[in-house]
RNA sequence: GGCCGAGUGGCGAAACUGGCAGACGCACGGGACUUAAAAUCCCGUGGAGGUUUUCCUCCGUGCGGGUUCGAUCCCCGCCUCGGCCA
């Protein structure tokens, strides 16, 4: 560890390295600032005096910062992890120091496919990879001086762990949503229609599980064989899957899915106040997608007079029915100002009512097209862009309005899973509807214009407007006519207002061995065969673990690993009956869904987390991690959280208050030029598939107008542009080099100097020496770095500070508390290096001035501060000292400078009593002898002052 | 295609409520120190120009308009880049 020197050699000349020797010489570079010494020596402090522990419950104020816990991923931390930690431990650090009880914990989101694949590459079992993982992320973490509470540290996989995830598991699948009341209730509280109740024990359970937030359906799903299990829509792309790009089938298989939607409305609405980036809540919104329309029955007539009327007066009589009967097709329109513009109707080819609907003419057809649709994903199949398909039925049914007859088409870009699968398609006023019917020569009728009138549409036209050609609403506005024929429908009974949403139930079921096993057992009957029934196992036998397999491969089946266990763990008795196991297990969001609850409680073998330190902690105050979290993590974080609250387990409806999304940090700037086959250049954009990229150094390269060009050929542009760090492109920074050339502290301060916190940025080497080098003057300003020993520097004196050196100290203490608070942490910084550009020069350096500075840079450099203020003779811990108070009489000044412009162009500066109002402002101004020489002759039409600001003449 | 965000010196950026554009850092240039180099410390650094050269003028925040005494900031219309969704 003998770098070479940085700091300055003693010479004889100076008074306090007399000696050169070569002894002498090496001793000398022990005053330097060593961040590979000083490091581990206060990280070793504070783990040895559990410095940063939070208490079981908060003393006076409370603060919880959380960061969005790691993957741990084989490839350790990321330069992109620190930047979000850094920031939640400046203000956990901040905050300690204003007294504050702060939360700060740290853990590890370990199930999940990326270790079980690494597992299967390698043959090590997920647990031990896993584990070494974690230990990786732990280390580097702790190397970078997080002041975590480290004794609440977990893990997903935790048995501890997983036995909540299980039990909040058996929450969901105990709870029913009262629509009524807009609330999750206790499944025992279910009423049981009379009907159910008559019918036997087993019909009512099979109501009940009917009815629970957690259920069973024999659903389509993306079954992708490669992988071995089946994925979310959003992890299907183009037909293949995301990860690995693998083709994914359409097949029916039992899932367990997670009753979301019930929580649509309230996930819509209780976003409102919470504190976050209104982008995120966007998304959020958009992912929900509530709609209001209408749903509308079609009748399905046979042939014959009066039928339709026939079936009117029915309705009229009876109301419109809560369920459809099989007599009609049931549609949801967004848009029931549109119901005399339907020329034809398309269903889901998975809707139920298809096979009736399709004529024997039309059978072979039907079936052809619903086969192929079923090996299409939802997004491709309602891909915009994509050539519309579709079949005939061969059948029709009845406007219910006009009584004409409408065709039944079938068509792969209605959703079965969306509204009623069903929709009556108004080509004039939708774009997919539109398509479609230039695809199959369908009419397409105009019902609504641009209400302003000028300019008549040909054609489409999707926006709100005035009603047309539309019977007794001809010439309403889009508004007035939804709420008119909502009203209308309803009165005859074939139709009814109606909510629909785009989020869909959360399939929580995956075939892979990693996850949380679920706690579910299912009846047998005498022949080994499951009955239908489920039980859930009892919450004292929890944890169910997971059984030990030699092979945890997925299956070319959608058979889980699970279920290949021995019968020790498969099968078991419970009050005389044989069970069988449930062999799904739950996906990796499961135990990201409520992670932060138990860094609480970590170790309550009792409960979840103990009632009152919950009450007394959360919600979580300050929330920092990446956007590509918005939707996700951040929705089922907040449903699994509305259901704990409904049953009484949680005392908050919301479980984030403050979120913030940290920007991405790409790889360094790179600049790159293209080369024809023959070697000749050729300019970036103007560049073929065939020209080859080259990586450009900078000193080849030069900027002329907006473009970056060749110096030695200028014609030649060159593209100029940082990439997302990516193994494949060779630009990725590691942590640990950039801590072993730079130290922690540095790469702290680096990632916090680069810009705001939210923004993209590139990363620069050099930045990072930069900020190195703040450091290295933060340390001489009070290390005597020529010196033989470990001492303070001469200029450090006990003299009082002049009241220039206290406006300086407490501008900077002042800016760097507000802009804490603000996250703004590059400026923050940037204020304290002005503070030590102030003092560096100084022969004399008060340390009246000199300890409040430590203070304050302890959050952003924890480690130096901690050295510094053990120089200065104070006692450990900088860290958890008493924040610096600002005294405000030091950021007044008694004068202030402030330009004079005339016609809005600045023409001087004058200084002015810093309380000066408009009119001494507008004195001082004119009698500035170069603003009175340039207003000469001039007539003033106004004068504009603003006190503290400004002074602008306007002159004709 | 839709939504969101961004565009300011050679580079990362700053600029409070519409009020001196470019704080701070990198890079670069100069100086001090040194036999020399490194390190350190100090000074300079948006562009163009000037016969008041420690002073002054003009231009300048992606482009084109607008509002205003005054626009990086607000409004309208574009362009480019990035992210997310499709």
């Amino acid at each position: 560890m003998h770098a070479i020197p940085r700091g300055g050699r003693p010479t004889l000349e100076s008074p306090l390295a007399p000696t050169t020797t070569p002894a002498a010489r090496r001793k000398t570079s022990m005053p330097r600032y060593q961040p590979s010494r000083i490091e581990p020596k206060w990280q070793a402090w504070w783990e040895a005096h559990r410095s940063f522990a939070s208490p079981r419950l908060p003393r006076g104020r409370k603060v919880y910062a959380l960061d969005m816990f790691p993957y741990p991923s084989g490839d350790g931390l990321h330069v992109g992890h620190p930047e979000g930690y850094t920031a939640t431990d400046i203000v956990s650090r901040f905050e300690r120091m204003r007294g504050a009880s702060v939360m700060h914990p740290m853990g590890f989101d370990a199930f999940g496919l990326p270790a079980e694949e690494h597992a299967i590459r390698t043959g090590t079992p997920p647990r031990e990879s896993t584990d070494r993982n974690i230990a990786t992320f732990r280390r580097q973490l702790k190397m970078l001086g997080f002041s975590y509470d480290w004794a609440r540290e977990l893990a997903t996989t935790d048995p501890g762990y997983v036995r909540w995830t299980q039990w909040i598991f058996l929450v969901l699948f105990d709870t029913w949503f009262d629509v009524d009341l807009q609330k999750g209730r206790p499944i025992a509280e279910l009423p049981i229609p009379p009907e159910v109740a008559a019918a036997g024990e087993a019909a009512a359970a099979k109501y009940r599980d009917a009815h629970r937030l957690a259920y069973q359906s024999e659903a389509p799903v993306n079954w992708c064989p490669a992988l071995g299990t089946v994925l979310a829509n959003e992890e299907v792309i183009g037909g293949v899957s995301e990860r690995g790009g693998h083709p994914v089938v359409r097949i029916p298989l039992r899932q367990w899915m997670l009753r979301i939607t019930a929580y649509a409305d309230r996930l819509d609405r209780e976003l409102e106040h919470l504190d976050w980036p209104a982008s995120i809540k966007k998304l959020q919104r958009d992912w929900i997608g509530r709609s209001t329309g209408a749903e509308v029955d079609f009748p399905i007539l046979t042939a014959g007079g009066g039928s339709f009327e026939r079936w009117k007066a029915a309705r009229a009589a009876d109301g419109y029915p809560k369920s459809a009967p099989a007599d009609v097709l049931r549609i949801y329109t967004t848009r029931p100002d549109t119901l005399y513009g339907v020329t034809f109707m398309v269903v889901a080819p998975e809707h139920p009512l298809l096979p009736s609907l399709t004529t024997p003419s039309q059978a072979d057809a039907i079936r052809l097209y619903c086969e192929a649709a079923a090996r299409k994903s939802d997004l491709d199949r309602t891909d915009l862009a994509r050539e519309k398909t579709g079949v005939f039925t061969g059948s029709f049914v009845t406007h219910p309005l006009t009584g004409k007859l409408v065709p039944v088409w079938v068509a792969d870009y209605v959703l079965a899973s969306y509204g009623t699968g069903a929709i009556m398609s108004v080509p004039a006023h939708d774009d997919r509807d539109f398509e479609f019917a230039r695809c199959f020569s369908l009419d397409v009728v105009t019902v609504v214009e641009p209400a302003n009138g000028d300019e008549k549409p040909r054609g489409l036209f999707c926006g709100e407007g005035k009603a047309v050609n539309s019977g007794p609403y001809t010439g309403l506005a889009t508004r007035d006519f939804i709420a008119k024929v909502a009203a209308d429908l309803e009165a005859a009974g074939i139709g009814r207002a109606a909510v629909n949403y785009k989020l869909r139930d959360w399939l929580f079921s995956r075939q892979r061995f990693w996850g949380e096993p679920f706690p579910i057992l299912h009846e047998l009957d005498a022949e080994g065969r499951p009955t239908g029934a489920i039980r859930a196992v009892d919450e004292r036998e929890l944890p169910v673990p997971l059984p030990d397999l030699r092979d945890f491969k997925p299956g070319d089946t959608p058979d889980p690993p699970l279920s290949r266990s021995g019968p020790e763990w498969l099968e078991v008795e419970r009050d005389g009956k044989r069970y069988r196991r449930e062999t799904n297990t739950m996906p990796q969001w499961a135990g990201s869904c409520w992670y932060y609850l138990r860094f609480l409680d970590p170790d309550n073998s009792g409960r979840f987390v103990d009632a009152e330190v919950e009450k007394a902690w959360m919600p979580v105050d300050l929330y920092v991690g990446g956007a590509e979290h918005a939707v996700l993590h951040l929705l089922y974080s907040r449903f699994w959280h509305k259901v704990l609250f409904d049953r009484g387990h949680v005392s908050h409806p919301e479980p984030f208050g403050r979120l913030v999304n940290q920007g991405m940090i790409l790889g360094e700037m790179e600049f790159t030029g293209y080369r024809r086959d023959g070697g000749g250049w050729v300019s970036a954009g103007s560049q073929t598939d065939r020209d080859s990229p080259v990586r450009i150094p900078a000193e080849q390269v030069e900027k002329q107008g907006e473009h970056f060009v060749l110096r030695d050929a200028p014609k030649i542009r060159v593209e100029s542009r940082a990439y997302k760090m990516s193994k494949s492109r060779g630009n990725v920074v590691n942590p640990d080099s950039v801590v072993r050339d730079f130290g922690a502290d540095s790469l702290r301060l680096y990632e916090m100097f680069m810009g705001p916190l939210e923004a993209t940025k590139p990363w620069s080497t050099a930045g990072v020496g930069g900020v190195r080098g703040f450091l290295d003057r933060c340390w001489r300003l009070v290390v005597d770095e020529r010196a033989d020993d470990l001492r303070l520097a001469p200029q450090v004196c006990d003299d009082p500070p002049s009241d220039d050196q206290l406006r300086e100290l407490h501008r900077t203490i002042d800016k760097v508390t507000s802009d804490i608070q603000s996250l703004s942490f590059n400026t923050a910084i940037a204020r304290m290096m002005e503070f030590v550009n102030v003092f560096t020069p100084l022969e004399r350096r008060p340390r009246a001035v000199l300890e409040p500075f430590v203070a304050i840079l302890s959050p952003f450099a924890p480690h130096l501060a901690e050295e510094l203020w053990e120089i200065l003779g104070l006692p450990a811990p900088v860290s958890l000292a008493a924040w610096p108070a600002v005294e405000e009489r030091w950021l007044q000044d008694d004068t202030i400078e402030i330009p004079v412009q005339i016609q809005g162009k600045l023409r001087g500066r004058v200084v002015v009593p810093a309380n000066a109002d408009v009119e001494a402002m507008k004195a001082a101004a004119a009698a500035d002898p170069k603003i009175a020489e340039q207003l000469a002759g001039k007539t003033i039409a106004k004068v504009v002052a603003v006190p503290g600001r400004l002074v602008n003449f306007v002159v004709r």
